[in-house]
DNA sequence: GTTGACTCTTACATTGATGTCAGGGTTTAT
DNA sequence: ATAAACCCTGACATCAATGTAAGAGTCAAC
């Protein structure tokens, strides 16, 4: 099948299938008039390969285990379980910064609403005064 | 004070000094010979600055609310809010989402140890049938 | 007055997957 | 045979703060 159609069973963008390929991800052959022409495993390849970037991992990091990930389970693949922990540290690392950076802003949030409280409270206090 | 001066008092490089006055943030006046002269408040800017990039807010945005915050408390700064909320979403948003992919990932390494463990004990058994 | 330490501006590089466009060839259907 | 719809390559743009370097001016100390 040409790129085109490819990109319609995917749902990957031309531009991009082109992209997986200057990665070494995916090698249709080319017809005699330089179009790609992929076989129809190539469907499963990009639904792999956008599984695998959907976890987070790069196209270079994907290249190294993908071609053992399409003929073996990925228990097989030595090069999967350490990637898969580095990311995992990664995430986790990512998430103590959010959740930082979450509670920085709900205090500073809060502490806002209570002054603007106090603030009100004392107007409504200069208001009995009258 | 000159650039090198406050860049050593912050902890900010020289660099990011210059590009914080290009979008905006802070504004030396200039001596005759063109150097950048900072007031001695400059530190408490640039802290300022720091303390709002590492809220994760974009020099864009803090360059709209940076001079009420330095005159008056965070609560008087009706800009401040919205953007915290705002904010506030977007790590939410980045929680979630990190969160899937930490499971995701989480769930994946548990099969492949789970299959290698079945597969060893399978060698086992073949063993013990000598 | 020379050297070293500053400072200035301008500009390119970084990161990575994707969008988009230009300029040109191919195929398909009418 | 012509137009529409595809395909090709190459290249620039994106996002944002920071690093880095070149080429040139300034200042301080010795």
């Amino acid at each position: 099948m040409k790129i085109g159609e490819l990109a319609k069973l995917t749902g990957v963008s031309v531009r991009s299938l082109r992209y997986y390929e200057s990665q070494g991800l995916i090698s249709p052959i080319r017809q005699a008039n330089g179009y790609r022409e992929y076989s129809p495993l190539a469907v499963e390849t990009v639904e792999t390969i956008k599984l695998y970037l959907n976890l987070g991992l790069s196209t270079e990091q994907i290249a190294g285990f993908l071609h053992c990930v399409l003929k073996n389970k990925e228990a097989f693949c030595a090069e999967v379980m350490p990637l898969y922990r580095s990311k995992l540290e990664d995430i986790e690392r990512q998430l103590v910064e959010l959740n930082q950076i979450k509670r920085n802003l709900e205090e500073r949030m809060a502490s806002i609403l209570q002054e603007q409280n106090e603030s009100s409270l004392g107007a409504c206090k200069l208001e009995n005064l009258e």
